[in-house]
DNA sequence: CATGCTATAGTTAGATT
DNA sequence: AAATCTAACTATAGCAT
């Protein structure tokens, strides 16, 4: 796209690759971020790295899809809507990926980052689990 | 972006938000495309029109399934991938799953629990790593 | 309404630090 | 590894059809 064309084919280098992926990546986000303010869309968008692992997730108002789906099932306002089976999915994504987010900080926090958001309450709790974590081993 | 610069914000025109929800919409795939060909990522990309129907999804591994949706007319996109869609949304499910799976465990060894399946080795690094933990703490 | 055009806004590959 | 720069690309807003 700029100093050189190139090819539209896996890069080789794995460096490359993964600086191309950062880039890219956040330009993906705000075109998404775009589509969605201009157009009023909602936008659900997933990205794994090529090692597997969640590398982001964008979508402010597609939680909004989330809500008004249970808004629908729990007030049961409208009874001949059946939430469809890609909002059902899309439920679905958004309760993993918030179970990985915490899974995520819970380990930061067990290896002693991120302890900001924490009460001294919580950091002794914290401190005994390791302590006895500890002992175990 | 063009002749003009545009604000970021909900286009008030109907028919021009329409527009360029259709253009913008055709460009973010694309991207995604991209970055999943050039950096081998997997992606799932969810796009709900402002009336709520959804538009499209894109996903690396659904790439086939991209390719054959572009045989047909417009008003048949939705209806005539969706069988395939659920193949590649459980796919993704899989991949959340086994993180979360992999993100408890750890929490878990990090809690002195499940340690049986690790060597002598693995043992001594995570109690270095508690350790520090406690040390931060 | 959709599609084509095109000047310009925006994105990014490769280099540099 | 992460940020900055910038030439060289691509995407697209406003029109035209």
């Amino acid at each position: 796209m700029t100093r050189r064309k190139i090819q539209m084919k896996k890069i080789d280098s794995v460096t490359a690759r993964q600086v191309t992926f950062s880039k890219r990546r956040k330009g993906l986000f705000k075109k998404a971020q775009e589509l969605l303010t201009l157009c009023d869309a909602e936008i659900a968008l997933l990205v794994f790295s090529s090692t597997g692992t969640l590398f982001d997730f964008a979508s402010s108002s597609a939680r909004q899809v989330i809500e008004r789906r249970n808004l629908y099932s729990d007030v049961n306002l409208v009874k001949s809507y059946q939430p469809s089976q890609e909002l059902q999915v899309e439920g679905e994504y958004f309760k993993l990926n918030k179970e990985i987010e915490e899974k995520t900080l819970e380990i930061r926090q067990l290896n002693g980052e991120d302890l900001q958001g924490l009460s001294v309450k919580d950091l002794r709790k914290l401190e005994d689990l390791l302590s006895t974590s500890l002992h175990r081993i």
